[in-house]
DNA sequence: CATTTTTTGTACCTCGAAGTCAAGAAAAGA
DNA sequence: TCTTTTCTTGACTTCGAGGTACAAAAAATG
């Protein structure tokens, strides 16, 4: 019972993403946000509740599809060093590519928050450990499969390659300089 | 001539700085910055014309004595590793060790920022560059040293490093686990 | 000490962010 | 079809951000 809603909140949501992704959460007016979700600014509030809510979200909305495309990397059947390899150079282009230099939704987020109790730093916090752990599971298969030495710590390895892999798409932000970057990638693959 | 500033215009910038590193630019407001530099909101505007421009000073601030921490370590006498474990700890320690967790303050604002072509953001990307330099120049001398082997980049090196550095910084901020962080700096070692 | 020049701080202004609301529109069910 | 329930929207409200203005205060200079 009740009018359906005339537009597809996922879709809605997606949209969102793409505004905090240009300007972040807190320089996001919801009016701004109202105008790219296509919709008014009392549906927003009605079907979302708070900026904030909406925010939070886009974040999970956002953090689903990294993380499954992440998985759909590093689980591939590939050398591990590829995969790797293919997963930074991924983000690398991505980034570059866009002209805004958005970066990563969730690394952004992460540097513009401050207030670690809010709900949104919590999901972050989350979503960075899964992220850790996709890698790491790759990781420790790779040494069961004999491509990377089995006396390396596997929880190292990861965090490095995902400190490296944060640290890009923070870096990524300031340069145009793609060779300085593969370079990064390179490194960072050299490490396995 | 002329009536002389009751406040120093360098400790009122630090005070500045400490601001912006807890709230970040954006949420950061002209009321407060005056409360925590101990002016008024007048004063503010006329020794500093605006908050923008004060920012920016605050950047040159920081990033200023960033720098010169960095030289410290990185120009020292130990054998390359120590050196680059110990910048690397340094961060953590004194990130781990700040209850805001407000992590560092060109990595936040270069994650913050949007406008590219913004005389703040042009700094900060700058700001890395010479970072980087300086820790590709003691990867370099390391080299002639013989610390480090003869026929890896110096470039990529560097670059992984910083990477590493900036994506901790990045994860500090989401996370208490110092075993984690500690083992991301073992493996950033280990690379060299 | 008078003048000039600069600093100081508060009161004030404007504008837009964030959110609310009332009135209407549309769907589902009796 | 009429009712009920939910959705939609632009107008409205509130509040604080960012900045200005002005009068008082205080230092340097003659």
């Amino acid at each position: 019972m009740g009018r359906a809603k005339k537009f597809d909140p996922d879709v809605a949501v997606e949209r969102a993403v793409d505004a905090f992704r240009v300007r972040g959460y807190g320089e996001t007016s919801p009016q701004e946000l109202a105008d790219r979700m296509g919709i008014g600014k009392g549906s927003l509030y009605h079907a979302f509740g708070s900026k904030h809510e909406l925010f939070l979200k886009s974040l999970e909305h956002y953090a689903d599809q990294s993380l499954a495309e992440l998985k759909a990397v590093m689980e591939g059947p590939e050398p591990i060093r590829d995969r790797v390899r293919r997963l930074l150079e991924s983000f690398v282009d991505a980034d570059l590519r866009d002209p805004d230099r958005c970066g990563c939704l969730i690394v952004n987020s992460v540097a513009e928050l401050h207030d670690r109790e809010d709900p949104a730093s919590r999901f972050l916090g989350r979503s960075l450990e899964n992220s850790e752990s996709v890698i790491r599971t790759a990781l420790v298969a790779a040494q069961a499969a004999g491509e990377i030495d089995a006396d390396r710590d596997p929880a190292a390895l990861a965090g490095l390659v995902q400190a490296a892999m944060v640290g890009l798409r923070v870096l990524v932000k300031t340069t145009d300089d793609r060779a300085r970057l593969a370079l990064i990638v390179d490194a960072t693959v050299q490490t396995l």
